[in-house]
DNA sequence: CTGAAAGCGCTAACAA
DNA sequence: TTGTTAGCGCTTTCAG
């Protein structure tokens, strides 16, 4: 099949290891140099990375682990990750596991026999167990969207909390009290900070939280549309609605056209995430916005870096804010 | 770091080829394999994957090259794809080539080097080209959405063609004439075949093709909704649309519900993919949904048999059908 | 059924 | 600078 370093060494009749080091960025010669690229013209050899991550004990493999592929958000980053590992010679093993803890430990199980040199994990599980034995093993390990107790690693998140809060801010300053919140699944993470950002701009501006004002939805579009659905009848005072995640909004924009319910006259509006989606509504939405780009990039060099040495150093934390995005929904 | 085979024989004093022959499945004494068996749990032993690939020349990765991961269509298919695979031991690294044929290549490039076990492409560029050294080296293809000339591997197709004149074709049966059609970029295979079965719904009804009729978006939302407002303004006759791409019938609904056109009085209306859109739109969406599961189980069923051996029999065609599902839009 | 030994393609001392 | 050599952890003959 494929030629080897053995072949290329009889071709040029240099050492093996003055080829191994040509490929290592060792000092050659410039003569043999050219030999030796003649060579590799010639033969059509490509390095074969198993034999090398053998000796070296690298993989050049990066393990992503994600609650659901399907979910923009999650697709978007990973897009991005993916891109710029890649351009350093690394491959990205992306498992979802559908936002089940026993999938999840058994993507972890998976990469970890598979020997990725690092991890990147947006979590479904609250703990961080299985974690350990990656970094014990002395394996990068990237977190998004969550901080995990007990795991010294690096973290990438969105200041939710914060996120929420200035969105619902706008509201209350153009004069809403009334304000709906559909809000995540329990117990998890994203879904708990966003509700406490909600309730801290109303605290904030003297009003009262009205729990009936709150419904809870599962992040999905049917999801969204439902809890938007139980909002608007047992509520039909209310005068606006913030939506805290994508594929709710798209579900809470189905239920509210199918109703006819005017935006913003009737119903002041802000969705999450997904620039795309809210330019091309009607009205264009005001959305809060994660900027799913720079996470991608921040979780990739970060991993880089730790990849290149400075793997002993305490995890950091990277609390990235949400962009406000002006529409004409309020 | 981890044990080796070499620390199980130590431990259980037996050579190092029972060991293996264990793992391979070989014959082993009952008594031995218990023995193997405790050492394999006090030492904490996982087989070196990589080591086992430099000897048996398999890396159980399978390489994925799809246009763009945040199109839903393709987000289903590998996510079933992965989900299969990695129950076969089999990682799957994805790469998005945003629709880029350069991006593409290097994809396919990059795949090759890291020497995956077999490759699954929903192709950008027409040519199949760069399929071929891998088939030369007999790693299985299979290719998703097009069939490539010149390159004998499996193809996983939906029948296009069908599921758009059949739409269309409900369409004509309630008595409707003028029906626009959200038509996908030039020189994309999908694309073309879609249209091609619009008109030949309208032909095999006696109806004829009024190009003004047709209207090309770009696959995505915003894309979408521009040609809806395009073809709105140009053919306010228009009594019925066909979307045919599940980004572009999110931007239509869009646009539809801005300009308060009222489905199905005003206009009847079929969209593609994507059932829990579909249902959770107001009123519930017919569409035209493609079998992404299907596909997917498909695709990876396929891969797995070539990589079982069968690698030398002629590529398959599979064309699945796309279903019908019927809402109220109509 | 089990053991010894060779070697997959590469890296990394160590010598020259 | 370059060549020699010894493995990395596993599979696989080939004997026993």
């Amino acid at each position: 099949m494929s030629a080897t370093m053995k072949d290329l060494a009889k071709e040029t009749g240099l050492g093996l290891a003055t080829i191994s080091s040509y490929f290592n960025g060792g000092n050659v010669r410039e003569k043999n140099r050219e030999k030796i690229e003649a060579a590799i013209k010639k033969l059509d050899f490509e390095i074969n990375e198993v034999a090398r991550g053998l000796k070296t004990n690298h993989t050049k493999l990066i393990g992503v682990v994600i609650p659901e592929l399907e979910m923009i958000y999650c697709a978007q980053i990973i897009t991005e990750v993916e891109d710029i590992l890649r351009n350093y010679g690394y491959a990205t093993i992306v498992c979802d596991c559908r936002s089940d803890v026993k999938r999840e430990e058994e993507a972890l199980d998976f990469h970890f026999h598979r020997r990725v040199d690092g991890l990147i994990i947006m979590p479904t599980s609250r703990s961080g167990e299985g974690l350990k034995r990656f970094i014990d093993h002395n394996k990068p390990v990237v977190v998004i969207d969550r901080k995990l107790p007990d795991v010294d690693c690096d973290c990438v998140l969105v200041d939710n909390e914060k996120a929420v809060k200035d969105g619902v801010s706008r509201l209350i300053k153009a004069k809403h009290q009334k304000i709906g919140l559909i809000a995540g699944p329990k117990d998890v993470y994203t879904s708990d900070e966003r509700i406490k950002g909600y309730r801290r701009a109303l605290e904030e501006h003297g009003l009262e939280v009205d729990e009936t004002l709150i419904s809870r939805g599962d992040y999905t579009i049917g999801g969204g549309a439902k809890a938007v659905a139980s909002l608007l009848d047992s509520r039909p005072d209310m005068s606006a609605l913030f939506v805290s995640n994508y594929e709710m909004t798209v579900g809470a924009m189905i239920e509210l056209n199918e109703r006819g319910v005017r935006i913003p006259e009737e119903l002041a509006f802000i969705g999450y995430d997904n620039k795309e989606f809210a330019y091309a509504s009607n009205p264009r939405l005001s959305i809060v916005a994660q900027p799913t780009k720079v996470i991608g990039k921040i979780v990739a060099q970060q991993m880089l870096e730790r990849l290149g040495g400075d793997s002993k150093k305490p995890g950091g934390i990277w609390k990235l804010e949400a962009e406000y995005i002006e529409g004409k929904s309020i």
